[in-house]
DNA sequence: AATAGATGTTAAACTAGGTTAACATCATTT
DNA sequence: AAATGATGTTAACCTAGTTTAACATCTATT
């Protein structure tokens, strides 16, 4: 494994020098989970933030009904953590579970807190990408509200086309808001309409 | 106008010291809004952030078919922008406009920059508070697909009951995603079933 | 090759919430 | 006091999406 990949995305955001690109370095601990692992279980507290290299993730939460809600998918380049409860410290809302054989780089809590410290300039990385990521989580919410749910499924294809593939379409229903015999029913429609 | 309520709560994050304060004070640019006035314009460059002292606003979305989705409120002690347009400095996607008179502290995009040079604890400031804002979006999308209307308007009602009064139902009913006359039913039912 | 488990499809009956339209209430302006 | 505009309610009818259930397909394991 290696460390390029998240050092050059960093890179996008601030310019690290040599000497902190090193402490960095010597902070980061690789990790493997299976395809079906859980990254983290709601209830358990987030003790780490990771940087996926490889693979792929979900976010979801299992609802008063036992119905399986996803928040997010994460592929290579996306951070995984329950925010919610890696920033404070409490216990987790969300289960994360890999789709894939998923390969992370991960930051514990005291990790992230000392690189604060040491490289101050990581904080303005991580306010730039939490940034990015609300405007996202923005978006999402005006469409959920202003667009069918075929509309939605189109949006979905045309902005991540390359994740589409990799999961199963009950998920991407339950990604969607929607049920997966609803989904069916849209994609032979979209095939019909051609 | 005064700032300890930014003070205040910047307080809770990180502590300045006196010439750090000092220095944001000298930044500060107060500015009035009477009701219905626009802070922010669909089209136009979000160029400032500005910190509520008194007064309500909303963001929203007009849709294709003309259509007002309502992203949020905002109160005092709470933050104001099109964070998308704000940080790329390109067109905003939202409106905001006051629902009362509104008084809020502006920093322009520039003032901005140059505080998190000349102040580098700020850039930890607001880390944590757009930490925060994630959390809240990830719940909100959460509640929009497991709860019904009519939990969701009681969420609502539970997590702002002092902004419930000072804004028209037909906003609420934007905001939860709904019609104001099936808020309307959802209120009648609520009213009977006690 | 057979079985089991996971995934995907189809269709009929149902329901949460939308649409339309008429009316009620309240506040503001003249 | 009347008129206007903004807000809120009610009810009949409609539709997007759900539920249930049966079946189809694919993959992995024995």
């Amino acid at each position: 494994m290696n460390a390029a990949p998240l050092l050059a995305y960093i890179n996008k955001y601030i310019s690290l020098t040599e000497d902190e690109t090193e402490l960095l370095l010597s902070k980061i601990v690789y990790r493997k989970y299976l395809k079906n692992q859980y990254i983290v279980q709601q209830g358990d507290v987030c003790r780490h933030e990771g940087f996926i290299t490889s693979g792929c993730t979900k976010m979801f939460y299992i609802d008063a009904n036992g119905q399986e809600h996803i928040v997010m998918f994460s592929i290579e380049d996306w951070w995984v953590s329950d925010m919610g409860s890696f920033i404070t410290q409490t216990p987790a809302d969300y289960h994360i579970q890999c789709i894939e054989n998923t390969e992370l780089i991960q930051f514990s809590y005291e990790t992230i807190e000392g690189l604060y410290l040491e490289i101050p300039k990581l904080e303005r990385f991580f306010r730039k990408i939490v940034e990015r990521s609300i405007v996202a989580f923005q978006k999402r919410i005006v469409r959920n509200f202003s667009l069918s749910a075929k509309e939605r499924y189109l949006v979905f294809k045309k902005n991540y086309p390359n994740i589409e593939q990799r999961i199963p379409q009950y998920m991407i229903a339950s990604y969607l808001g929607i049920t997966k015999e609803f989904l069916s029913k849209i994609k032979s429609q979209l095939i019909l309409e051609q």
